[in-house]
DNA sequence: TTGAAAAGTTAGGATTAACTAACTATATTT
DNA sequence: AAATATAGTTAGTTAATCCTAACTTTTCAA
């Protein structure tokens, strides 16, 4: 499984990351966001994988030009790194609102969920799916509230399934404690 | 990317296929029900594969007990891989519908995104995305169409991009034509 | 400040899944 | 029925990831 929809440029050619480089580029984005910096055991365990394997990746996205690398140093992003990592978090967190929010689905299948289908959605479904979400959760809809009507909906229809739509916690504020484990 | 939701028994034990080979088991069902016969070519020409990585499929496939499968002769489903099969294909026909019915999103890129989300997206998913589309559609809204309202916000909002929600392909009746290559 | 623990790297190997090229079997055509 | 075209297979290669085990570098605490 192996094309990928955000490009990046290297010398005026476009390019394509793998789902895992991608995944990598990611945990390191968002390590970054938090603690200032980015450390090969804190990617590894983020992304369930060995030490080894994030040394792998961290060359290759150092000779792509995504991050800034040396051995034993501090792992930064690039300008591009840094261009191409927002993007592939903002696919994450649309995906994971919808789960969440729309489908009502439970945080750790939802964030699961978007980890892996983050890396194949193109922008047409992704864009569209944003501006779905700005239509179901527009507020002029004359007190109507699709979450929650779908919410009653599989209350009603007796669905037998086991979501968090009771519980209020929309959505923000996620981490990568889900990422998938291969 | 290896984990897969859908599972087999084989000799008491739970299996997980591949992405891959899924793709490869849901070729080989939908070539079955419409002419009786897969062929190795056709499977080839259905995934963008050579013939040659069809042969080393089928033999995996065979393997874990999924086809009838002896060189030279017809494919066909065992009990067990057309079961798997089927869900196979019940995930696809709901991401397809999903993208393609509620979303309005056009054909190809509906396809396109069924075929790769397909092996990634577990039974929570499937199970409640198809609910939503119960949800969406049910006849019972007093004159709310929640698809045609999305339209109208597309198009209202000035939204830009081109979807096919105007015309009225409303899904059934897919191939796999835009199976991605790799 | 020195030595152990933690973090990071290297080397080597396995797995999955694709490819090409060459070969074999089956089908078709004359 | 023989020649040829089509379909299918085999063997060998490549590439992306991952792993384990052993080694090196850095950090930190006594």
């Amino acid at each position: 499984m192996y094309l990928i929809f955000e490009t990046y440029m290297t010398s005026g050619k476009i390019e394509k990351l793998s789902a895992s480089l991608e995944d990598y580029l990611e945990a390191i984005f968002n390590l970054l966001s938090g603690k200032t910096v980015a450390r090969s055991k804190d990617i590894a365990e983020t992304l369930g994988v060995t030490r080894a394997s994030v040394t792998g990746a961290l060359r290759n996205l150092a000779q792509k030009g995504l991050i800034h690398y040396k051995p034993y140093g501090y792992v930064t992003l690039t300008e591009q790194g840094n261009r191409l990592a927002s993007r592939v978090a903002r696919r994450h967190a649309v995906l994971h609102s919808f789960f969440s929010d729309i489908l009502g689905l439970e945080e750790g299948i939802s964030q699961e969920a978007a980890c892996r289908a983050e890396h194949l959605l193109g922008p047409e479904i992704i864009n569209r799916l944003t501006v779905f979400m700005e239509f179901v959760t527009r507020p002029d809809t004359e007190g109507k509230d699709v979450a929650a009507e779908f919410e009653a909906f599989c209350r009603d229809g007796g669905q037998d399934f086991q979501g968090n739509h009771t519980s209020g916690t929309a959505g923000k504020g996620y981490n990568d404690e889900h990422k998938i484990k291969r």
